[in-house]
DNA sequence: CTTAAACGTGACTCATAATCCGTTGTTTTA
DNA sequence: TAAAACAACGGATTATGAGTCACGTTTAAG
C-alpha cells in the first residue's frame, strides 16, 4: 500500500479513538473539511507540517503516530 | 524547533550514519542534490512522499525514522 | 597556495498541495 | 420514514512544495 493510504488510514483511526467527526478534527487542526477528508482517503502528499499540526490535534505525538506496524 | 528543522537534523543524522554524501543521498533517493542539503537546513516543508523516499534511501522505515526523542 | 569534493544559498518555473464553494451519498438515530 | 449528522466528491482558485540552476563558500589533501 502506498504511504498516502497509511497515512489516511492512521488518522481515520486515530480520529476514530478520540470520537471526532472529520469536521471536528479540522477544526481543531486549522485545517479545512473537505481537506481532512481526501487526505484520509488516500488521495494527497500531505507535507510534515500538516502531519504535525493532525497529529497534535489528535493528541498523539509523531513518534506514537508513526509506531504501528504499517510503518514498518 | 519547528518540525522541517527536526526532520533535517533527523535525516542529517542518519545520513552521517551511513557516510555517505548528499549528493550520494540524492542518487540513492532520486531527487536533487540541492534539494536534499535544502531538507537538512530546515528550509522545506518536505512531503511524506519524500520522506519516505529518503528514510528508503537511509535505508530505515518511518517507524524508526521517527522513533526518537525528538519526535515526542 | 592549489585543487577538488562537499556543502550552502537565492531565485526561478512548474506541478500540485490546500482552500473554498457547493452538491451528493451514506449512516445514524429520533 | 424523515431528518440530522457525517462522509465523499467536484470544480475553480490560490498558495506552496518540488525540482533545478548558477554561483559562492567551506573543508581536506597534496
Amino acid at each position: 500500500m502506498e504511504i498516502k493510504s497509511k497515512i489516511g488510514l492512521r488518522i481515520k483511526e486515530l480520529r476514530k479513538d478520540k470520537g471526532v467527526s472529520q469536521e471536528a478534527l479540522a477544526l481543531l487542526a486549522d485545517l479545512d473539511r473537505t481537506y481532512i477528508n481526501s487526505v484520509e482517503n488516500g488521495k494527497r502528499n500531505i507535507s510534515i507540517v500538516n502531519v504535525e499540526k493532525i497529529a497534535i490535534a489528535l493528541e498523539v505525538s509523531l513518534k506514537d503516530f508513526f509506531n504501528q506496524e504499517t510503518f514498518n
